[in-house]
DNA sequence: TCGAGCGATTGGAACGTTCCAATTTCAGGC
DNA sequence: GCCTGAAATTGGAACGTTCCAATCGCTCGA
C-alpha cells in the first residue's frame, strides 16, 4: 500500500506519494506504463511555419492576431493553419507567458441548482474580459474540494473563485497566498483574499418583517443546523424579532440545508403549542421539506401557515411549489467575483476587498395574512 | 472594431482574431499591458534542488513519488519544499509528458440538475483512474459550447466528454479526431467518437406500458420540441401505443424540456376532447409545467389525470412533488463515460463503442389508475 | 546614388518540467 | 587494494510557445 505524507508548512499543503521499495506494483491500475499516442502527432507551430515558408515568429504573430504581418503572409499562414487542423498548445503558450488568461472555480456542490446562476455570472464575465474559466468541484467532500484547488493552482490559473466552499478557513487563507483568491457565499475576513456575501441577517430580517407585515407574531424558524450560513441567518432571525418587540415568540427549531432535516424541523414545530403562524426556514430545500410535513398534517399553506425559503433557487420559482424566498443576486455576485480577481490580476490591487450585496425578498403564493387575526 | 476570422477546414474549427491597423486601442479593457506580478515570483524545482542542495533531476524523482531515493535526500527535498511552498507546473509536466492526466467535460448546461448526478459519477471515476476533471459549459449558448471545449483541447486535455452537447453534429466529430471524445446523452454514431446513451424509445415504452397498465388508454405525449433527445421519446411513445393497440388514441402536442412549454402543451391538451386520462411530458420539468396547468383548470392528480416525467431529477423526487417519471442510471453513465475514456487513451482502444443504458420506472404520486374505468 | 527610417521578418533565449544516458558512490567479494 | 555491479544521482536535451533584439528590404528625400 502506498503511505500518503502530507507536508505541511505554513499555510501552504500538498500531499506527496511515498513508495515503498516495491516499485510499480500497487500503482495505478496499470497507467503509468508508456502513455500510448492514440492519436497523430499534433502539428505544432513549427509544422505551420515550414508549410507556410516563414518563421516559426511570424506564424506565432499571426495567431496572436497581431496588426504588423503582411496580408500575403497572413494568408499562407491560416491557410497552413487550417490545413494541419492546427491547434495552439496553451500549456507552451502559459509557461513562456507565465500567465493563462484563466481563472479557476471550485464549487463546492455543483448539484445544487443554486449555484447555477453564479455559474452562469462568473462565465458571462470571464468571457466579456476575455478570461476563460474552468471549472472544478470537490463534490461536496472536503478532501477531494481541496484536490481540486491544487490541481487548478498548478495549473496556474490566474485567479482562484471559491464558491460556498466547505473547507476550512485556514486551508482558504494558504490558499489566497498562493493567487488571487474570491471567496463566494461565504465570508472571509484575512488579508489575503476576497469575498462576496450576501447579508444574510438583513435577508432574515426581510423575512421577519414581511411576515409581521402580514400580521404575524408567532413566526418561527427552522435553521440551517450546523452549516456556514445557518449562524447569520438564525442571528438575524433573533435580532429582527426583537426588534418588532417580538421576542417572546422567538422559536427556533434545529433543521438543514437540504429537504429532509427542513421536514423534521416542521413535524418538531406541529409538536409545539400554540403552532406558528409563520415559519422562515434556513433555504428553499428546508422550506420544501417543511411545506411536505405541513401538508400531511392536514394544514393548508398560506391559510394555516405561512412558509418562507431562502435563495430564491429555480425550485422555488416553479409554479407549482411558488414558494415565497428571499433572493441572493447570484448572478451579479458571479460576476463581481470575477471583477475582483481582475482588480488583482490586471490592475494589481493588492488590499483585501469584502462585499456585501444586499438579499431581497420575492413573494409568492406561500405566505399570506395570519389566520383568523393573530395571537 | 475587432473583426473575427473563423478558419473552418474539414472538420477543424478555430478563431483567430484580425486586427486593423490601429494597434492597442479597441482592445480589452486594458489587459494586454504588462501583466503586473500580484504574487511573488513562485519557485520553481531549481529553488528547491539548490535549497536542498541535490540536483533538479533528484527534486523531480522525489516529487514524482519515486522508490529510488535515498531516504535522507528525500526528506531533505521534501523539507526544502515545505519551506518554499513549491507547487509543481502542470503546464512545464504536460509540455514535456504530452499528455495531463486531465480529462475535460463540457456541459451544456450547468444548471440542469439533472448533469449533477452525470457529473459526480464522472468526478469519482475519474479520481479513481487517477484524474483530474476539468469542467467547462456553454451556459447554453451554441458558440460559447464550442469555445469551452477549444479551450480545453489547447489546453491538451487527454480527453472530452461532451455531457448533452448542443452543437452540430459534424462539428463534434471534428473535436473526435482531435482527442478521445464520449459524447454523453446524445447519440453518435461515427466512428470518432464513443457513446452513452440512454434508450428514450425504450423508456418511453415504460412510460406508457406503465399507463396502460393502470387501465389508461387515453394516453398523449407532450414532446421535448425541437431538442435533441425528443424525437426518440416522441418516436417511443408513438411506437409504445401502436404495439399496445391504441394507435387510435395517439395524440402528441408541442412542448419542450422545461416549465413554460410544458405548460402550454398541457393547456393545449385541455382544449381537446374527449380529455386524456394520462400525460407522459418529455421531461421532468415539462411535466411540472403541465401539473401546474391541470391543477390551475381545477383537475386534480393523479385522479383525474395521470403524469409522467423523465429523467428522474431532484426536483421530480422532492415529496411536494412526488413526480412518477422515467429514471437514467446517470451516476453510472457518467462513470462509463470515464471509462470509455480510459479505455482509448490507456489501453489505446481505438474502435468506436456506443453504449445504451435502460431507463426504468419509478412510480411516485403523479400516476394513478384510470377514472371511472376508461374509455 | 546613398543612407535614413520604418515596417516586416527572423533566430535564439527563455519558461519549468521530465527523460535519458552517463556518471558517481558504495558495498562486497576476491 | 581492486574490481564489479547495483543503486543513487546528475547534467543536458527535449517539449511548444512567446519575447526580444537584431536584421532585412523598401521607399523616399537629398
Amino acid at each position: 500500500m502506498d503511505a500518503e505524507f502530507w507536508v505541511y508548512f505554513g499555510t501552504f499543503q500538498w500531499n506527496v506519494p511515498i513508495l515503498n521499495s516495491k516499485p510499480e506494483s500497487s500503482q495505478v491500475p496499470s497507467s503509468r506504463k508508456p502513455p500510448r499516442p492514440n492519436q497523430r502527432k499534433r502539428p505544432t507551430i513549427l509544422d505551420v511555419a515550414r508549410r507556410a515558408g516563414v518563421s516559426k515568429s511570424l506564424v506565432s504573430l499571426v495567431i496572436r492576431g497581431d496588426a504588423r504581418v503582411s496580408p500575403s503572409n497572413r494568408g499562407a499562414v491560416l491557410e497552413a493553419v487550417a490545413e494541419l487542423g492546427y491547434r495552439p498548445n496553451a500549456m507552451a503558450r502559459g509557461l513562456v507567458q507565465r500567465r493563462t488568461r484563466m481563472v479557476g472555480v471550485v464549487v463546492s456542490d455543483l448539484s445544487n441548482p443554486f449555484f447555477g446562476d453564479v455559474v452562469s455570472g462568473i462565465q458571462r464575465r470571464a468571457r466579456e474580459l476575455e478570461y476563460t474559466v474552468l471549472f472544478s468541484t470537490g463534490d461536496r467532500q472536503q478532501d477531494l474540494e481541496v484536490e481540486a484547488i491544487e490541481s487548478l493552482l498548478e495549473l496556474r490559473v490566474d485567479g482562484l473563485i471559491l464558491a460556498g466552499p466547505r473547507i476550512e478557513f485556514e486551508t482558504i487563507e494558504g490558499f489566497g497566498r498562493s493567487a488571487p483568491l474570491v471567496v463566494l457565499h461565504r465570508p472571509t475576513a484575512d488579508d489575503w483574499s476576497d469575498s462576496v456575501t450576501n447579508d444574510d441577517p438583513k435577508g432574515a430580517q426581510i423575512a421577519v418583517e414581511h411576515c409581521a407585515s402580514l400580521g404575524h407574531t408567532r413566526i418561527a424558524h427552522i435553521d440551517g443546523g450546523p452549516g456556514a450560513g445557518a449562524q447569520a441567518r438564525r442571528e438575524g432571525y433573533e435580532q429582527a424579532m426583537h426588534r418588532l418587540g417580538l421576542e417572546r415568540h422567538i422559536l427556533v427549531v434545529t433543521g438543514g440545508f437540504t429537504e429532509k432535516p427542513g421536514r423534521r424541523g416542521a413535524q418538531e414545530l406541529l409538536s409545539r403549542r400554540p403552532l406558528p403562524t409563520a415559519v422562515f426556514a434556513a433555504n428553499d430545500l428546508c422550506a420544501l421539506g417543511a411545506l411536505n410535513a405541513f401538508e400531511e398534517s392536514g394544514l393548508t399553506i398560506p391559510e394555516d401557515i405561512s412558509l418562507l425559503g431562502y435563495d430564491n433557487t429555480s425550485v422555488a420559482a416553479l409554479r407549482h411549489v411558488s414558494l415565497t424566498s428571499i433572493h441572493q443576486p447570484s448572478v451579479r455576485m458571479g460576476r463581481m467575483a470575477v471583477d475582483r480577481l481582475f482588480e488583482r490580476i490586471d490592475k494589481g490591487r493588492t488590499e483585501p476587498r469584502h462585499d456585501v450585496v444586499s438579499p431581497s425578498l420575492v413573494v409568492r403564493d406561500t405566505t399570506g395574512p395570519v389566520p383568523g387575526g393573530g395571537e
